[in-house]
DNA sequence: ATTATATATCGAGAAATATCGATATGTTTA
DNA sequence: TAAACATATCGATATTTCTCGATATATAAT
């Protein structure tokens, strides 16, 4: 868990925008029709459309979030669904407490 | 208090630990002969020195800090002394936990 | 007034980030 | 097997960030 790189990662705009998706994704979202409710996250495309940024942008945004462990992707079929890494998130909070 | 604007001034490794010298100042400071204790923050100099980075970056690091919101620059003389700002660190901390 | 000290600002080059369209990859359907 | 769909990766350009040395500004000391 790199503290600097989790705040980079949510130094975007967008980014920390979809952090707040992930997380009340039923205020956001309707459920996608190929999984029950929001287990998995969302997908892709649901984000994608919700940002008005082009594909590519939001899929490398998501492997920002990926790689700095905020965000937990699940392949199912042709989707991938992001939902929050509660973990680190929780780890990451307590970290920066005691930082600054 | 812009998240995105304070989260990319700690997405930096030297930012994020002047934020932690200038919590925790006894820990890492002899205080300043020219005022009593750290109630004011630390002294520039003190700073660069342990930094390892120039005058001009650290300089430049504690203005985009304050630019943040997240340090109070005090001149006394000839010295500018840095402290945290607490109620943005706090609204900070609490506005993050409720959208990551 | 001049010099010394502390800090801030300027100008610049290198590195990183933002963002796109095009294309590749993996999966499902016809 | 071929076409369609969802997502990821590539290559490119524009913008921002990093970091320095040089210089300017403000204050204090001689």
């Amino acid at each position: 868990m790199e503290i600097t790189k989790i705040s980079s990662a949510l130094s975007n705009k967008t980014r920390l925008e979809v952090m707040r998706w992930l997380k009340y994704p039923d205020q956001y979202f309707t459920p996608h029709v190929e999984v029950e409710g929001f287990e998995m996250g969302v997908c892709v495309g649901k984000i994608h459309e919700k940002s008005g940024l082009s594909q590519s942008t939001i899929s490398h945004y998501l492997s920002i979030l990926q790689n700095a462990e905020l965000v937990i992707a699940t392949r199912i079929g042709k989707w991938t669904y992001y939902k929050p890494n509660e973990i680190t998130i929780k780890n990451y909070l307590m970290a920066l407490k005691s930082n600054i």
